[in-house]
DNA sequence: AGCACGCCGACT
DNA sequence: GTCGGCGTGCTC
């Protein structure tokens, strides 16, 4: 007599261990393919994916857990999403279950929908019409209150609840002394998506009509590049192919990057197609990404819009992909794992048989690369819709020149005129706070964070000191704690500084600061842009986040204060970086009836790449910077992958990294490089230390990371450290 | 990654 | 005499 065997189920669980776990489940009970399950793992109790049934496990029956709940009826994950995100977790050597947990929206990771995520999700607030006529007079004495009726009555309709709370910590009791009051009232929000409504497409120029007829010939997986310099129309072309994947009751996934999902885009989207749309943000809630996601699997968002991990969004009926930026290094998942989304969305294309645009104005060069090979179609957009001339780009050489706040006096003499036609200018410098380094005078001190190998950043005119590496922040000293000197100076410039001088050279020009530091609070951008827009701002100073996205009317000059750091970086992708902030920047100025103008302050100004750029445009320099790639045999004529390491004993992660390296077969196509220390050896209290492969052929990577991916984890010395593996690492940092 | 077990120092 | 340090091992 044979006792039936239970029923067996084979779990990913959202832990960094490579393999799966069997567990037991009620014979009968409906446990499908991706569906969601909770189980025990050791003590704790996690949420897993079931990517197996009726499996003859190799562990012994008593040794198997029963699995505590079966989460969803029908499966969360559908074998499509399912099987590229087995390819993603075995393509960067990730864990499948942690590879899971990264696609899976935070709510539907937790043990239990966590009441707090649950009822606040769909919960909004909106100004009551008519409030009762004594509350204002007991409004005075609560600013709190104040703030928060102001924002609810400045939305449009309402404000979500998550969305106040992320805005106004602790907001929940003026909100509920305003309900009480009766100047607000809570009201149910729909979940999850919006509703657009149709508009009318404006009249294709030629040369963008020509680029939509081609790619209406494809068929299939298609994947095809759109160059297109800014202010070309690359989001009308997307439209257009939007338009034809939802007439056939398609899914459109669309990617941008979170700097370039900007309310304009969204308010485009919605004010064009009438179709269900799900906006995934980082600002969203997560019982919002949920409902997004969820729509999404059931088949009920027509468009899904989203940053980097909305590329693992489940839509069964997807029909069209769309990479806006393309080039943009927000793609690439910087921890954990460590994917770039536009390749996994290439993949997902591939996988779906269906066209993908990855589109850009300053194609990353490994897209270039694959548009020569033939792998991708190649569209060109060389004329801006508006008709508008580029700007011309020109260096200011500012070897033995003084600097103001890091502006030369050529620079502040180019500016002027403009502020006095009454046209926009902006400043761009990719640094934020007040300056680099603080310096002693006298004996060459400079005060350095004590968690990294780096020069602390000023912030406020000389006060605070900030790490931008860690975090860390401390009052900056009056006095020099090497020497005692008093004369101490701050070296170089941040946007701060920036702006501080440009409000000493135009006192009575209205400046707006642009970095993540003046954007902290969540409205700010808006409300800045709208000053810009409304031409109230004329001039402009910031980081990257003026670079895309945003269209200026009246901009007519941009200055960029220092190109050199791009040049002469230990990271190979600095200049390929400094070509497209510069074009990006560029593109910002410029109108119908006047071009702008763009000035480079450098120190190298024979610098060849720089003056390929000049020389070319993006497309001279590409040119240029692809064939030293070739040269050199770095991506994307070679393929690399880094093994990282850390730890807070310096010796640890050499050690590992030593100890991996020999179980690497060397020689032939494979090289390998270290273990050296980081670029910056020690950030965070933490030592760090490389080992980077490089290989000819991609697939001679691949044997060395499978080894690894078994090997290192039984390491001694792999205990003492944290490690991870990077494939096609983003930069070397 | 968690989390527990386990064997050695400074505290109620 | 205990609380607790983090080394080592495991998780179906």
């Amino acid at each position: 007599m044979t006792e039936q065997a239970p029923p067996v189920i084979r779990v990913a669980v959202p832990v960094p261990l490579y393999g799966t776990f069997d567990y037991l489940i009620e014979p009968g009970a409906v446990a499908s393919v991706g569906a969601r399950v909770q189980v025990r793992f050791g003590r704790r109790p996690l949420v897993g994916v079931i990517i197996a049934v009726n499996v003859d496990s190799q562990i012994a029956t008593a040794k198997l857990k029963p699995v505590l709940r079966i989460l969803d009826d029908a499966p969360l994950f559908d074998d499509a999403l399912l099987k590229l995100l087995r390819w993603t977790a075995r393509y960067y050597h990730h864990p499948l279950g942690d590879t899971l947990g990264t696609a899976l929206p935070a709510a539907l990771r937790r043990t239990q929908n966590d009441p707090a995520s649950g009822s606040t999700r769909n919960r909004g607030w909106q100004a009551v019409a008519e409030p009762p006529v004594d509350a204002k007079t007991t409004l005075a004495r609560a600013p709190r209150q104040q703030e928060l009726l102001a924002a609810i009555r400045a939305a449009d309709n309402a404000v979500a609840h998550s969305t106040l709370l992320a805005r106004f910590p602790g907001a929940q009791r003026p909100l509920n002394v305003l309900t009480e009051r009766g100047l607000i009232e809570a009201i149910e929000l729909p979940g999850g998506l919006e509703t657009g409504s149709a508009g009318t497409p404006p009249a294709l120029t030629a040369e963008q009509q020509t680029v939509v007829d081609r790619l209406r010939q494809a068929e299939g997986f298609a994947p095809a590049l759109i160059e297109g310099v800014t202010g070309s129309g690359k989001t009308e072309i997307y439209f257009q192919r939007m338009a034809d994947t939802l007439a056939a009751s398609r899914q459109v996934l669309f990617l941008a990057p979170e700097i370039g999902l900007t309310p304009q885009l969204i308010d485009r989207l919605r004010s064009r197609f009438a179709a269900a749309i799900g906006v995934l943000h980082s600002q969203r809630s997560d019982g919002e990404r949920a409902d997004v996601w969820r729509a999404a699997a059931a088949g009920d968002a027509d468009i899904v819009i989203g940053t980097r991990s909305a590329v693992f969004t489940p839509m069964p009926r997807l029909g069209l992909i769309i990479v806006d930026e393309e080039h943009d290094g927000s793609y690439k998942q910087g921890d954990g794992l460590r994917y770039h989304a536009r390749d996994v969305a290439l993949k997902r294309a591939q996988d779906a048989a269906i066209p993908i645009l990855l589109g850009s104005a300053t194609p990353a060069l490994e897209t270039l690369h694959n548009a020569r090979a033939g792998r991708f179609a190649h569209h060109k957009l060389e004329r801006r819709a508006t008709g508008a001339a580029l700007p011309a780009i020109r260096l200011i050489d500012i070897r033995s020149r003084p600097l103001d706040g890091g502006l030369s006096d050529p620079l502040i003499n180019r500016i002027r005129p403009h502020l006095e036609a009454g046209n926009q200018v902006m400043i761009f410098i990719n640094r934020r706070g007040f300056a680099p380094a603080l310096l002693c005078h006298d004996c060459g001190w400079s005060a350095p964070c004590h968690r990294c190998d780096a020069p602390m950043t000023i912030h406020g005119a000389m006060s605070r000191l900030i790490c931008h590496h860690c975090g860390s922040a401390e009052n900056a000293p009056t006095a020099c704690p090497s020497c005692g000197s008093e004369t101490l100076v701050a070296l170089g410039a941040g946007t701060q500084r920036v702006a501080g001088a440009l409000r000493s050279h135009f006192p009575d020009v209205s400046i707006a600061r642009f970095d993540r530091d003046s954007m902290a609070r969540k409205g700010r951008l808006e409300a800045q842009l709208a000053d810009v827009a409304s031409g109230k701002t004329q001039l402009l100073v910031g980081t990257q986040m003026l670079a895309k996205g945003h269209d200026f009317a009246r901009l007519t000059c941009v200055g960029v204060l220092d190109v050199d750091g791009g040049l002469f970086s230990a990271d190979f992708r600095a200049t390929e970086h400094m070509a497209q902030v510069v074009t990006q920047v560029a593109g910002r100025a410029g109108r119908a009836d006047r071009p702008g103008e763009v000035w480079l302050q450098t120190r190298n100004p024979e610098h060849p790449m720089l003056m390929r750029l000049l020389g070319g445009g993006y497309p001279g320099f590409a040119e240029a910077a692809l064939a030293e790639r070739e040269a050199t045999a770095l991506p994307p004529y070679g393929h690399l992958a880094l093994l990282r390491a850390e730890a807070h004993e310096q010796q640890y992660p050499h050690e590992f990294l030593a100890a991996a390296a020999e179980t690497i077969p060397m020689g032939g196509e494979l090289a390998c490089w270290g273990p050296v220390p980081a670029p910056m050896a020690r950030r965070a209290g933490r030592y760090r230390a490389h080992l980077l492969l490089h290989a000819a052929r991609r697939a001679l990577l691949h044997p060395v990371l499978d080894r690894w991916q078994t090997q290192l984890t039984e390491l001694p010395a792999a205990r003492r450290v944290r490690w991870s593996i990077d494939v096609d690492p983003q930069d070397l940092l």
